[in-house]
DNA sequence: GTCATATATATGTGTAGTCATATATTAGAT
DNA sequence: ATCTAATATATGACTACACATATATATGAC
């Protein structure tokens, strides 16, 4: 269960409130791997809390609700280093739909194969050309930041792993052509 | 839902039994993209039996227990079809704990960092030897059938996946170690 | 003699994650 | 004047999936 783990490696760098989490931390830089439900998050805060990982103090507003800002504990702080240092040996389990199409694309007429796979290069483009317009340093810059260069990581591995898609649909979409010849 | 889909595509080329489905159908040739648990299996064969989308005949065995084969019916093999023609515009979500980890790395001291590396690499090395062990043949196998062509095609982008993971993750480790330095 | 494995189906229970919705107020857009 | 978006927290209800376990019998291994 990582998002407990990515909720206290966010409020180590700062406390936050839930809403915080959500928009400014999570759909800002991890979403490609790790995307977080509003209500999640801020049920799994209530869990941290009772197991104090993290605590709370209120911040009064008079123009907008109160802000609920966390801040971790030095429980969770130990928590978040004990599984930082975890070996993930199991690889985590990556279900896709449409191989499940393309494995019974046997049983569907050849335009509709290619008209699958078509869309899912249109797919696969559109989110390459998000992440590249991700405004983050090379990993080569002078000077950056461990912090930046581990999440230009985790972007080059989406970079990688959208491009890696692409090159294998154009082969496929090939051998499907050829196929229907 | 694809394991609704694809146990349809499964009995729309075979009646079989949970079992069977289990351990000669998923385990064998979809694991990768969609594992299955036999429990799953069971009750999603109970929710298709109620929709009609499948029907079973009890086969009495003396030496084992008896097998109830499923065979799909009318109505399953329309909703398979409608299915299998259905673009998934959406991509779908893969989580990775791994990189959860390495984007709050900076927060970790950099040997332990390395062995995280190192132990993925190992598993991803390990996966993309296991799936070059598979016995398929090439796509460019002469009079090669429609049904294996797709089903190669599948374990291509576990093959070409893994690829791209260990070469990520060799240019990521190198980057880690200029970092120690 | 005992233990593990294969064949075969089924239920109980728990958890992570999704989606909808409630509440309350302000600022800005049309 | 009215609608929408932003800020902020919270609950209800549902689904997919995972893990453990129950039942019954045969075969093969140590």
């Amino acid at each position: 269960m990582s998002l407990v783990h990515a909720i206290l490696g966010f409020l180590n760098k700062l406390p936050m409130t839930g809403y915080d989490l959500k928009t400014e931390s999570f759909d800002q830089s991890v979403a490609h791997f790790w995307p977080a439900d509003q209500a999640q998050i801020y049920r799994t805060l209530d869990k941290l809390t009772e197991q104090g990982f993290v605590e709370s103090t209120i911040e009064v507003q008079t123009d907008r609700p109160n802000r609920k800002v966390y801040h971790i504990t030095e429980a969770g702080r130990t928590e978040l280093f004990r599984w930082l240092a975890l070996p993930q040996s199991e690889l985590p389990i990556h279900r896709e739909p449409f191989l499940v199409q393309l494995f019974f694309a046997d049983q569907v007429d050849p335009k509709t194969v290619f008209k699958l796979l078509e869309v899912q290069l249109d797919a696969h483009e559109k989110q390459l050309a998000k992440y590249r317009e991700i405004p983050l340093p090379s990993v080569g810059t002078p000077g950056l930041s461990r912090e930046f260069v581990f999440e230009r990581l985790t972007l080059n591995m989406g970079i990688h792993n959208e491009q890696m898609y692409i090159d294998w649909l154009k082969e496929s979409i090939k051998i499907v052509q050829q196929l229907g010849e």
